[in-house]
RNA sequence: GCGCACGUGGCGAAAUUGGUAGACGCAUUGGACUUAAAAUCCAAAGGUCGAAAGGCCAUGCCGGUUCGAGUCCGGCCGUGCGCACCA
């Protein structure tokens, strides 16, 4: 029996491909282009299996795009810049770009074992001095676009990274990648104007149809639009105003209060010369911001010195007071009071004694004698207590509100976004300069772009906490490109979702001297089809998406959305082992025992099994890719990853299920080689007449053909898996198991045709196995080079059809019918079937339901 | 708290979108081959009653619509994800 030797199979065909370039894309005009991208790894050491999940789905869908004749992109690069690298120089003493670049190499390797169909010729990595250097060059002409921007702000501080972070990577307070519980520090940074394209990143999510609406609904939640009013409260003796914002402006006669934020201007002015006011907003200050906290935290309140004034009634005064809830972040910082409409209001008014009235009346409800309990009322009715609203549903109210406020100047109607501008420098060394100057006479000024790129020094030293480059001796002098003055470089680099928010389009041409190319981004992008983890929903899609606005606003492309196509991934996962002391325990750490105990290999002491989870080093409960290859080739790991769950779905890895794998293209090689001498030559035209006892093979090649293209059109790979498997076991069960002799002898061209329809269907999935199968079957061309087989439409309709027959709704029989049979026969076929009339019981049947070639149902 | 998903055998999952529930795989059990094991092949298998034929019960729970519901509607329960003092 021969075994199908993986090692020497892969490496072969794998040095075949580099050798004859079959990956490598190049811009054709008479084909229709596909752009198929992962999201690109950032180098942390090794592989880990969410990758081989990642980049096994992208390949299936290149390899098969090219087989269906598109002319296809798929590239491949390094997310290069980050932290970790960083704390790598600080455990280890080693430089982070020799950290990195070590990194990239092994990293490589592991992805060329996996045989990925990658033009490795586009292969770029974002600290490369190349590479940021164009990045450095958009820099400056954004910020010269008065789309960059430096501002005091207060922002969110890392306190372990020592860095600031934008709003989209803190998440429950704490930092996205320490967990580290994020400080408000006012610092002076420097933001990319993500909120001048608010409206336009939520509307043109509506056409992305390719897209999870899962991820478009997160998208639309972050920018958060809210329509509503924006409204000028005078403050009592004084000349200036008070702004707020309201989604209610139809309830301004319901004003009871009005409330600022701890750290709102106001509240410092009047904090000086009120002592329990200052202690009160000490008191706010303290409070942390994680979840929990908010969820427990009193509402609680300190009424001011000072009175507003309504604003439509000069005689009209309110209290203002500084309230715990009210957030600076958030618009305008200060919000009114109308306690009747708003439950939070309505706490707090019964907390302090504040006037509660209606006015919104339900419909229904007496006008005169409708009143507020212990809930507030939310929903539409007429305006009362309203003045000129009286009588105006909530809707026209807020039309008619509006408009006052515009004739009497004291507000108009607006749209909020919660979407804030991203703040994008970071102190740290291991990402790419911001190559600005800070002049004390001239300001801020851009490096010159003769100048770029501005490299990072290599003789930097990690020994104190904070930004290396603050502390180089050196590198932060240098003269004003303008006055010649010496100034101070900027020691801040760029978040490195600046570089992955671009990275795509540079693949399009990646040696260019400019950033891009423009008949080669003209000719690629968008991106068809981008492939990677949901974790990605908000921060890097969305940067992306107003990246590529940016860019072309300073026109260096023409593109508002890069991805037209995105599927999300689910996890890799892991059953977690814990030794009786509660280390974590790597799984080959432990064993089975014969009688299915599962105990420690280090000391034989029983291991507690604990729930699946995704894998991670911190839990041990990782399984490094590489180790399967080598066990298994990475034909097998492909298959599994592709089997039994469905691509977006969390994926539960097991031993069980790869060896399985294993055997399934043990089994495939065994069916198909050795019946090899049977088999016409692959040259052999489909014979004139073909007997008849072949065509059931036949109509399941190429039901199998037609199935199996449609799953993977859908993604639905984990389909096209087990359909492959049917199909298998079908031609099994055709030729018998011990050999050709017992394979119909008129049929040995239907069984090439099946063997051949099966190796190219495999293709995408197992890519060496079939080519390797494609050469024995005797065919000198590559099976990357041939074409998708094509389904013949006869053989996939078959002439005749199973019917359920169903008594009342249960199933009684299943009838044998010719496709389409005419109603009567179908209904007379089901009523003469014994256990229909056992069913009946002798009644006569009241109607008889009939979907054709489907189902007859008989009414009793 | 608000929003969005999802609940199907021992397990991963299918179910042509309202029409034969459990395809396919894993694990399991029996058998063949073998001195034996591995590998391979064949077969069984949702639960329950039954010797069998066959019946009944089954898609988280409770209702509803329908000739017919895993699928649609309403209400619970549970899990996961996102947002969250959002004005």
């Amino acid at each position: 029996m021969s075994r199908y030797n993986f090692k020497e199979t892969e490496a072969a065909w794998q040095a075949l491909w580099a050798e004859r370039r079959c990956f490598a894309a190049q811009e054709d005009a008479r084909r229709p282009k596909y752009y198929v991208l992962e999201m690109f790894p950032y180098p942390s050491g090794r592989i880990h299996m969410g990758h081989v999940r990642n980049y096994t789905l992208g390949d299936v869908v290149a390899r098969y795009k090219r087989a269906k004749g598109f002319n296809v992109l798929h590239p491949m690069g390094w997310d290069a810049f980050g932290l970790p690298a960083e704390n790598a120089a600080m455990e280890k003493k080693v430089h982070p770009a020799k950290w990195t670049y070590d990194n990239i190499a092994t990293m490589r390797a592991q992805l060329k074992s996996m045989g990925l169909s990658l033009d490795w010729e586009r292969e770029i990595a974002t600290c490369n001095p190349d590479y940021y250097r164009q990045q450095q060059a958009m820099f400056v002409d954004l910020f010269e676009a008065g789309l960059v921007y430096r501002k005091e702000a207060s922002v969110n501080w890392d306190p372990v990274d020592r860095t600031v972070l934008a709003n989209e990577q803190v998440i429950d307070g704490r930092g996205w990648r320490t967990g580290a519980i994020v400080e408000r520090r006012k610092l002076s940074q420097w933001f990319f104007k993500i909120t001048a394209y608010s409206e336009e990143l939520l509307t043109g999510l509506q056409g992305l149809d390719r897209w999870p609406a899962k991820v478009r609904l997160m998208q639309e939640n972050w920018i958060g639009r809210s329509e509503g009013a924006r409204a000028f409260f005078g403050l009592a003796g004084r000349p200036d105003r008070l702004e707020i914002f309201t989604t209610r402006p139809d309830t301004l006669f319901g004003a009871s209060f009005v409330a600022i934020a701890a750290d709102h201007p106001l509240a410092n002015e009047f904090g000086a010369g009120d002592p329990g006011l200052a202690a009160f907003l000490d008191e706010c200050r303290k409070t942390a911001i994680t979840a929990e906290a908010i969820e427990t935290a009193e509402k609680k309140g300190y009424r001011t010195k000072l009175e507003v004034i309504h604003p439509f009634d000069g005689s009209w005064k309110l209290p203002v007071y500084v309230a715990n809830f009210v957030l600076m972040e958030y618009c305008t910082g200060a919000i009114f009071g109308c306690p009747a409409h708003d439950q939070r209001d309505l706490d707090f008014a019964r907390k302090y004694g504040l006037p509660v009235t209606p006015v919104v009346c339900p419909p229904g409800e007496d006008p005169g004698s409708f009143a507020i309990g212990d809930t507030a009322y939310l929903e539409d009715g007429r305006a009362i207590n309203s003045r000129f609203l009286n009588g105006l549903d909530v809707a026209a109210a807020k039309r008619a509100a509006i408009q006052r406020l515009v004739e009497l100047g004291v507000g108009e109607g607006t749209v909020h976004y919660r979407l804030r501008d991203w703040l994008v420098s970071r102190q740290r060394y291991w990402g790419c300069p911001i190559p600005m100057i800070h002049c004390e006479k001239c300001g801020i000024i851009p490096v010159a772009k003769e100048a770029l790129p501005v490299t990072l020094p290599d003789d930097v030293s990690f020994d104190r906490p904070g930004n290396p480059l603050e502390h180089h001796p050196t590198w932060k002098q240098v003269a004003c490109p303008r006055c010649g003055a010496p100034a101070r470089r900027e020691t801040d680099t760029l978040d490195t979702f600046v570089d992955s928010s671009w990275y795509f389009a540079r693949f399009c041409s990646p040696k260019s001297e400019r950033p891009f190319d423009p008949a080669a981004v003209d000719y690629w992008l968008p991106i068809d089809q981008y492939v990677g983890g949901v974790e990605h929903a908000i921060l890097h899609l969305l940067y992306s998406r107003f990246f590529m606005r940016a860019l072309s606003r300073i026109g260096l492309l023409q593109l508002d959305e890069p991805f037209a196509g995105l599927f999300t991934q689910g996890m890799v996962c892991h059953e977690t082992f814990r030794d009786a002391a509660g280390n974590w325990l790597l799984p080959e750490q432990t064993k089975k025992t014969i009688d299915g105990a599962i105990v420690s290999t280090i000391d034989g002491s029983p291991v507690v099994v604990g729930r699946s989870e995704k894998m991670s080093k911190n839990r041990k409960n990782v399984v490094d890719p590489s180790v399967i290859i080598d066990a298994y080739g990475a034909d097998t790991a492909r298959w599994f990853m592709l089997s039994d769950s469905p691509p977006d779905r969390d994926l539960e890895w097991t031993t069980a299920g790869v060896e399985g794998a294993g055997k399934f293209a043990q089994r495939l090689w065994r069916l198909i080689t050795e019946r090899l001498s049977a088999l016409p030559s692959a040259e052999t035209p489909m014979p004139a007449s073909i007997d008849a006892r072949c065509e059931p093979l036949r109509r399941v090649t190429h039901k199998t053909i037609a199935g199996v293209t449609d799953d993977i059109e859908k993604f639905h790979f984990n389909k096209a898996v087990a359909r492959l498997y049917e199909f298998v076991n079908v031609i099994t069960e055709f030729v018998g198991t011990n050999g050709a002799q017992q394979a119909i002898p008129g049929c040995n061209w239907a069984l090439r045709e099946a063997f051949e329809a099966l190796t190219r269907l495999i293709g995408p999935m197992m890519p060496h196995l079939a080519e390797e199968l494609w050469r024995q079957l005797g065919h000198g061309q590559l099976v990357m080079e041939t074409p998708w087989p094509e389904a013949d439409r006869a053989l996939t309709v078959d002439d005749s059809v199973t019917i359920a027959v169903q008594v009342n709704g249960k199933l009684r029989a299943t009838i044998e019918l010719p496709r389409d049979a005419a109603q009567s026969v179908a209904e007379s076929a089901a009523l003469a079937e014994d256990a229909v009339q056992r069913a009946l019981a002798g009644k006569p049947p009241r109607k008889v339901i009939i979907v054709p070639n489907r189902i007859v149902n008989v009414v009793a």
